[in-house]
Formats: C-alpha cells, sequence, structure tokens
DNA sequence: TAATAATTGACTAAAATGCTAGGTTATTAT
DNA sequence: ATAATAACCTAGCATTTTAGTCAATTATTA
C-alpha cells in the first residue's frame, strides 16, 4: 500500500463520481471540471478502474462511467490499489530465504504495518465518503484544517 | 501524511538504531551494512531525524547516532513525517474560501482520512517494533506479528 | 452521418527517489 | 600534534513517478 497523491485523485473522481450518480452515466470531462483534474490524466486512472472492475463505462454520446458495485462494496483502498502500481518494501523481494538475520528485518515489519494500514482503508467506503461529503456540503462544516502552504493552488483562480 | 519507500527506509534504519542501541552511539555506517541502505542516503535521512528531534549525534570515532526519547515515545508517524515532505491533498492549499461547492471536495474529505491514517500510525511505537523484532527473531513466531490499534500500549501482548 | 465520449498509445516537463562523489568539521586515539 | 573516525554538508546524477498533452481510433447515439 503507497499514498500518494495519485491515489488521492483517484479517490476524489470515484467520489464524484458517486456524488454524482444518476440515470445517466458521468463523463470524465465532467469530473474533470468539478474537480480540476485533466482529462487526460482522469483518462488513465480510469483506465485502470475499469481493468480492476470498479467501474463500467458506456462509449458514444450519452456515454461515461458508473460504479461497477454498490457505495458501501468499494473501498478506499481497492481504490488506491487499483491506480497506485504496489510497491515491494521488502529488499529481498518477497523472498523467505534471506536469513541474514537484520537483512530482511523489513519483511514482517512492512508486511505487517502494510496489513494494518489496508486493514484500515478497506473499513472506508464510499458510501461513507458520500455520506460525510453531504452533510459537511448540507450546513455546518467547521473544517479547520490548515496544510503548510505549497505551490500549486488551484483554487485561487477558481474563487474569482 | 504520505507512505513511500522514503518514509519506510527511514523508519527501518531506526528500528537498526534501536535494536542495536548499545553504550556505544550506533554509526550509519552499521546501519548502512546491515540494512543495505547506501550511506548517503542515510545521512540525508538522519539529518533531517536529527533536525526534527528523533535522534542524537555524536561526533568522531565512536561516535553515532542515538534515539533522543525512550522507544514507546517515538511513533512510526513521527520518523515518516521527520522524512517525507507532507503533501498537500487538498487543491486549495489549506484555504478555507473555496466555497466552489464541489471543487474542494477533498478539503474534508483528505484532512479527516488523513487524520485517521496519522492516527493509527500514532500509536505504532519503536518500543512494539523491537518487541515483534525481537520476538520473531528469537523464536519461531510464524509471522502472526500484531499491533495495538491505540496510543501508548506499549508491550502489553509481546510478554507472555 | 455527425457528434459524442470512451479508449489507446506515444510522448513530455517536472518532480521525487535513491544514490555517488567529494568535501568540511568535530572528536578520539596514537 | 597527527592521523583516523564519523558526523555533516553540498552538488550532481540516473531513474522512476507524476501529471499532463496530443493525436488518433472505436463505439454509440441523435
Amino acid at each position: 500500500m503507497r499514498l500518494t497523491t495519485k491515489g488521492r485523485f483517484a479517490v476524489t473522481a470515484m467520489l464524484d463520481l458517486a456524488l454524482n450518480e444518476d440515470a445517466k452515466p458521468v463523463t470524465l470531462a465532467g469530473i474533470s471540471e468539478r474537480q480540476a483534474i485533466s482529462l487526460s490524466y482522469l483518462e488513465q486512472l480510469f483506465s485502470r478502474l475499469r481493468r480492476q472492475g470498479l467501474v463500467t463505462s458506456v462509449r458514444g454520446p450519452g456515454g461515461g462511467y458508473r460504479l461497477a458495485k454498490p457505495h458501501a462494496d468499494i473501498s478506499v483502498s481497492h481504490i488506491i490499489a487499483a491506480v497506485d502500481e504496489l510497491i515491494d518494501a521488502t529488499q529481498c523481494g518477497g523472498k523467505e530465504d534471506c536469513h541474514d538475520a537484520g537483512r530482511c528485518m523489513t519483511h514482517d515489519l512492512w508486511a505487517s504495518l502494510n496489513d494494518k494500514i489496508l486493514d484500515y482503508l478497506s473499513g472506508v467506503t464510499l458510501a461513507e465518503l458520500v455520506n460525510n461529503q453531504r452533510q459537511n456540503n448540507a450546513g455546518l462544516s467547521p473544517a479547520k484544517v490548515h496544510f503548510s502552504p505549497r505551490k500549486t493552488s488551484v483554487c485561487e483562480e477558481a474563487t474569482a
């Protein structure tokens, strides 16, 4: 399990899909506009999401993407795993025959830590995220979170 | 919170430090050899770990690094945060004034998800990792490692 | 038949990763 | 004092990943 912005983009896009699900499938162009993610990048992400069976696609006019499963059956870990190449944190490539004592300490360590994080993220489903989002949008959202400022701030231009 | 191999290297190195702590400080050369991590890369990592107050250094012959705090007071989240640049997952740079509805959906979403992951990793301390490692190395405990999911549980299950 | 929208592939600038090389300082042992 | 040690620092490099552009193709609908 790796946690990068790529996975976050994917989760954001999937959440957008979930929120805008309707009779009609959701177009990437729409997600691109709403979430300020480039269309081509979304295409790459959804290519993987589709191959992993998380979404289904409909081509042609009126086409787009749909979630392949109920909200409650799609977890954050699924989404992240679908788009992120999984890395091998152990130095031995997952082999068991590295008894050089300390050398493959990483083996059990990351295996179990990975499992824990994965376990946790498996428990967070799109259904929950949708609920949170709808609640917050409805009215009372304090959201007093502050990240240290970085360069790319899309919303600055967008708020005008 | 970001999870990459960089952070894993750092945790591995810190765990090695914890395991080899002695009267004498531990040299990076030693860690480099045992964990197969390049010396220069370790230097970069420990430069940050030191500036973040996780380790102390002693120069000259017989010098090296020591943990700055008790094992139970150093969490995985501390270590990862020390070496990983923290990324801004929200597109607005943490600003509050992006009311463009969907646009900053990511805001609350990642804030809370981040918090949860961070919470979890804050509960995993070096003390626990050391215990697990010692157990695995000593007896033939077969890969059934369990971290306790909450804070300040030093080594309850480790004894027996 | 034209418009739409997924799908595919090649390519790219920028950043992060992991590492090498080569120095400088501070401390210890000889 | 001097040499060895080991932290500390800077610059640069190869590779991978990120995030994206561009251009085409295919399936579908109006």
